[in-house]
DNA sequence: TTTTCTTATCGTAATATTGCAATATTAAAT
DNA sequence: ATTTAATATTGCAATATTACGATAAGAAAA
């Protein structure tokens, strides 16, 4: 096939797995890490960053604008992108309270 | 093309998107958190908690330990599964790391 | 040893992703 | 109005992913 069968999946399933698709590229983590060295969120120059053509990166972009990574506003002949903090918060919290489980897990065997 | 430029990236790029691109769909998040749930290694019966085939299964277990996300032995006519902890460890960091230099930008636009 | 039970692999079809050249769009600058 | 400068979209080729039926492989149980 090719396509997920989200809809056997409860909603918080898919969510966290929509947002760890949109970062499973190693351009679009690039992206994110660049949006945070610079420190502000106008990044027209994102294209010179990155070892891709500009089309690639255009998409690239759109990916983590639909997951919702990244908001994206309109200014002029250049677009304004920023994280969304609440994302990368959901993120922190989803893996950290998987590794406390894990950490104080019960029966351990590997 | 299809497939990814690894090698224009950092390690750590590469090293994030693998983790999360293994973390990128809801039946392989369906799988680490059967594996929390039940608290232990030993899962021989996660087809059955799965809406998937058997084979299918089998691949998106493979896909998690090839990433390094889940560790498994073998034990007789059944598999031990768990999570590493250390990855979950490296995730909740990164994306922790991520949010705090956010919450602490000085020029916000969106 | 044959059956049974469980997980892995193979083969394959349907779909998705990645990347870029060409082109379109949009708005500022001249 | 035309040029310029930036990002978006389209179209397409190469490759990857997803899913599952069929089959294999392995060990325990009969």
């Amino acid at each position: 096939m090719g396509a997920s069968k989200t809809d056997h999946f409860t909603d918080k399933q898919n969510e966290i797995a929509i947002l760890a698709k949109a970062l499973g590229h190693p351009a679009r983590i690039a992206i994110i890490e660049y949006l945070l060295k610079v420190d502000t969120c106008i990044c027209g120059d994102i294209v010179n960053e990155l070892p891709l053509a500009q089309p690639t990166v255009s998409q690239h972009l759109k990916e983590l604008k639909n997951a919702g990574i990244i908001k994206g506003d309109i200014e002029g002949n250049t677009i304004c992108y920023c994280i969304d903090e609440n994302v990368m918060h959901k993120l922190q919290n989803y893996f950290g309270n998987v590794h406390t489980k894990i950490k104080n897990r019960k029966k351990n065997c590997c």
